[in-house]
DNA sequence: TTAAAACGATAACAAATGTTTAGAAAGCTA
DNA sequence: TAGCTTTCTAAACATTTGTTATCGTTTTAA
């Protein structure tokens, strides 16, 4: 729980009273590696602190292929955030790809955040900010690279996470087969 | 301006004297058709909001090549928000594809709104999390829908695009070439 | 109003990417 | 450790999508 009181001191001033509050309405949570945090077609109720592990998103297509969405690792929340928000049937489901320590934050504690913490506000549209910028610096690399040049940049991304998860699993975050990713790897 | 005013009133509580303040600071602005509102390579500076009329986000390529980006109309909030947040040089640019009536939203006052309006950051909060959901959705269906799928579907995220924008924009904005997409009509 | 530019459809061809199958290496689990 | 599963590469072929060029039509601007 340090770490995650660590991260958040980065972003926002608060006081002892408050992060006690706070605090007392957390939890961690285990999951053993290929378990699930979350999934698809329940309204998300939590967001997710990684202290340690790692996290796929993922998405099932209308004719039941997976894709990868996303991944996310120490140090970063994770949820299907636009369905958390709308109260909605999240689309996307979480998978621990390696066995995961998270902080398990409810609905209840970012409300009474928002509602009783100074600076809650802040933390709620310092995180969507980081969040929505994500996207779109992924968007605006769909446009303007190639899917070469967006796996050759996937480190820049996520450090390191070449030797942590599969190829498959890769080629599928950025759109294309596994086997033309094998093929592209070997171009030049 | 008043538009704007019943906007924002729609998303947070503010009093007359709040609004004076933030309103001092701002202004309108009009823009010709094809006339650009903001170029790439400039670090922005302000947000627009749109009283009236249409605007296309667009990014060139390492080729030089244009992709229409995303577009905005009546009551919505446009700038290249991640490169703002940053202060770094947009990839953006904004263009007018009508005459389009805009107020200017500089960066002083929407800091001058988070430090002096008590439902600052709770504004700045939602409108970073409606424009982050709107991005999610759009990856989203990048995954799950085909091409024509999305192309089927625009007018429930543009109601009314297809008679005011041009069919090679639509397809750049789907990441097609234009004769595919005069292809893809021409199916079933 | 008229000449120029932009637009959308179409065809022919080229390039990129997907699918299926197979096999060897690596990893996992009982 | 042995057997099973997963992972990655490779080849052959199919499909999708892009590129270029052409041609009416519509729109724009002087």
């Amino acid at each position: 729980m340090e770490f995650f009181k660590f991260i958040v001191s980065q972003i926002i001033d608060y006081t002892p009273k408050e992060w006690d509050g706070f605090a007392s309405q957390i939890r961690i949570q285990e999951f053993k590696k290929s378990t699930f945090l979350a999934e698809a077609n329940r309204v998300p109720e939590e967001v997710f602190f990684i202290e340690k592990g790692l996290i796929r998103v993922l998405i099932n297509d209308s004719k039941g292929a997976e894709h990868t969405f996303h991944f996310a690792t120490e140090g970063q929340f994770i949820a299907d955030y636009a369905s958390y928000l709308r109260m909605q049937p999240a689309h996307y489901s979480l998978q621990a790809l390696e066995d995961t320590r998270v902080v398990v934050i409810p609905r209840a504690a970012i409300d009474w955040g928002y509602a009783h913490m100074r600076q809650g506000e802040k933390l709620g549209r310092l995180v969507a900010e980081q969040y929505f910028s994500y996207h779109d610096d992924r968007i605006k690399q769909t446009f303007s690279l190639t899917p070469k040049e967006r796996y050759d940049k996937i480190e820049e991304v996520f450090p390191g996470i070449l030797n942590r998860i599969p190829q498959h699993m890769i080629a599928s975050y950025l759109g294309i087969s596994s086997v033309h990713l094998s093929r592209l790897k070997n171009q030049k």
